[in-house]
DNA sequence: AATGATTCCGTGAACGTTCACGTGAGCGTT
DNA sequence: AACGCTCACGTGAACGTTCACGGAATCATT
């Protein structure tokens, strides 16, 4: 390492035209070795690329991506990254994202729906190639202007009636559904629901799946067997204490997910109640605590990771312009019955 | 909106120049109102406001990184984003970040170590400001090369005895001593461990604590009583398999982390072990399937939120220099004596 | 009325790249 | 010997900002 070389080291980043003036060329035919182009002789290739290994050069990408319009970077809004829905998504997406040689600019609302225009116009600066967003939970105009914005768009668990977003979407009502008839057929009459926050699109297709199963059954649903809370465990507990409070008679709760039905299940044990015999429970999401816990949790399985990879697959793909495979993809939940869930007054 | 704002929008981006153009004022003037700097009448600034109200118009943080030589940006580097362990910490981390305005990079190297170096070399040409890495599996040179790269670096459980990194440290000797110590105070002398990742600096250290308390205890350590794997259930799950058929004669396994032990407890649960009864079983992490799963886990709590909201406190106050900040901070891990750990043959 | 200070605004350069050119040397062709 | 072609390399401009200036107009001061 000559005096030239250490000089230029240490202080500020070493930049093309450093690499330039070591090697005696221009910055152009610097540029030419690094995205292997042509017009450069052998010699002077070798030359280049010995004082770029010996330099640790690395051309900045906020350059490239400043001349280009393109940042290889895509954003990733969630409530809760450390939510295992959500960091199984995350997860998803990174694999396919890096094997594309993109990057993933995380970001977490904390459940805060003001939060996520901030973070979305925090992307939109730093000039993203595209969201992916999810579980939006704001719902009125502006955040569709702010997502309107993005060259790609992908939302996972959400879907706007108006403005028709490509997406990876989970049949909620589906999965409402099948939950509250399995219920129903074991013969519970008297179903509750902790449904997660109240602006979840999620939580209101599980909720009129929910309806759609008790009305099927003849059964009139009652607006106060249902009680929102944070996806959370603590705030399931809360839920299922208030709604049992007021509802001794419910037999059965269904829960928006399986922290919340975590959390019912910590209620009962601290209320004397025998789950499943007093009253049965079902989950969502099928995360790897349903299954372990105990009485082990009936719920509904999501492929969580697999929702990562389609979004960011779709993702790719609009920004890519292969529009015709922008759409919707709609996964069906499948119900998991565990030891959770039994007829009511059974042995 | 005009004709020639509607003639500019929805081609390219807004920029400062189409703003200025329809203000009929000079790009400084307009860089003047968006960085709320003086020498702008309050009759030129509000129109300014409104046009780039109207054009939705934003600044191009790429470009302010380049002149700046600011990202606002840190790196965020894991091996497993869908471990509880890790997002959790990245949970932690986000929420600081945020709090300063910064925003994070997230790279999984998916347990993979020859995948470190490529993901800081991106973080790198991204021009990061600093980088938080969890769970560095390399030990080699090249990887410290690649770490001094940047500006500012945080470690999280990992420390290398050449060079001194800032880094947030959880005392795994600690762990895996009170670990240990309680399975041999309960009476256990034959004990297993399953040690996650042989690369894992976390699992070289809870190694050395078990043997530590083996020593004190008068037991000699046998070196084929130690079996590593991934740090995953289903690895856990084939690693206790292997060192139970091996080693029939094991009262205990100390597992590496709680995923490890949900994968030993299946793994005993199939073979028809009963934990405790046959034998006792600890984890280490204590995330939420710790105390959920059946029988609960006797485990090493760890503050796993906090190790990120440290981590990302400590990488800020190197960014700006306070360098007197930047140590290492260790945390230390307390044992929770659960179900899953009980003495040998007792009742 | 000339001077100086203040207010407001504009110009040129720089950040580190890539892209579209331009150019000189060497060669073969006629 | 004049021409055109290829090879290897360099120059100028652009991407969207900010920073360091410079300067014109306005106003009060002497």
């Amino acid at each position: 390492m000559n005096f030239t070389l250490r000089k230029i080291m240490g202080q500020r980043r070493v930049t093309i035209a450093d690499v330039a003036d070591l090697a005696g060329v221009s910055y152009q035919t610097v540029s030419r070795v690094i995205n292997g182009k042509p017009d450069v002789s052998a010699a002077t290739r070798q030359r280049v690329q010995e004082i770029i290994a010996e330099t640790g050069y690395r051309p900045s990408h906020i350059a490239r991506s400043l001349v280009s319009a393109r940042t290889a970077t895509i954003g990733l809004v969630v409530p809760d990254i450390s939510n295992p829905f959500f960091s199984a998504i995350a997860r998803g997406a990174e694999q396919v994202a890096s094997a594309n040689k993109y990057i993933i600019l995380l970001c977490n609302t904390g459940e805060d729906a003001s939060r996520e225009i901030e973070v979305l116009n925090m992307l939109h600066e730093r000039y993203v190639d595209g969201v992916i967003v999810c579980g939006l939970r704001q719902k009125e105009a502006p955040i569709q202007t702010a997502l309107a914005q993005f060259p790609a768009v992908v939302l996972v668990n959400r879907r706007f009636e108006e403005i028709r977003f490509p997406a990876v979407l989970v049949d909620d009502l589906l999965g409402g559904y099948l939950a509250s008839q399995h219920l129903l057929n074991m013969g519970h009459t008297a179903i509750g629901f902790v449904a997660g926050p109240i602006t979840s699109y999620s939580g209101i297709k599980r909720l009129q799946g929910y309806k759609q199963a008790l009305a099927e059954a003849g059964i009139e649903s009652q607006d106060d067997w249902v009680q929102h809370c944070l996806p959370t465990v603590t705030d399931g507990e809360k839920a299922a204490h208030l709604l049992l409070d007021t509802h001794p008679k419910l037999s059965a709760l269904f829960c928006y997910n399986d922290l919340v039905a975590l959390g019912a299940l910590n209620y009962c044990a601290a209320s004397g109640r025998r789950v499943p015999e007093d009253i049965a429970i079902t989950g969502f999401d099928d995360i790897m605590l349903a299954s372990v816990v105990s009485p082990a949790l009936t719920t509904c399985h999501i492929p969580r990771e697999k929702l990562g990879t389609l979004a960011a697959s779709m993702l790719l793909d609009c920004i890519n312009d292969e529009v015709e495979k922008c759409d919707e993809i709609v996964v069906k939940p499948e119900l998991v019955i565990r030891a959770s869930s039994k007829p009511p007054q059974a042995v």
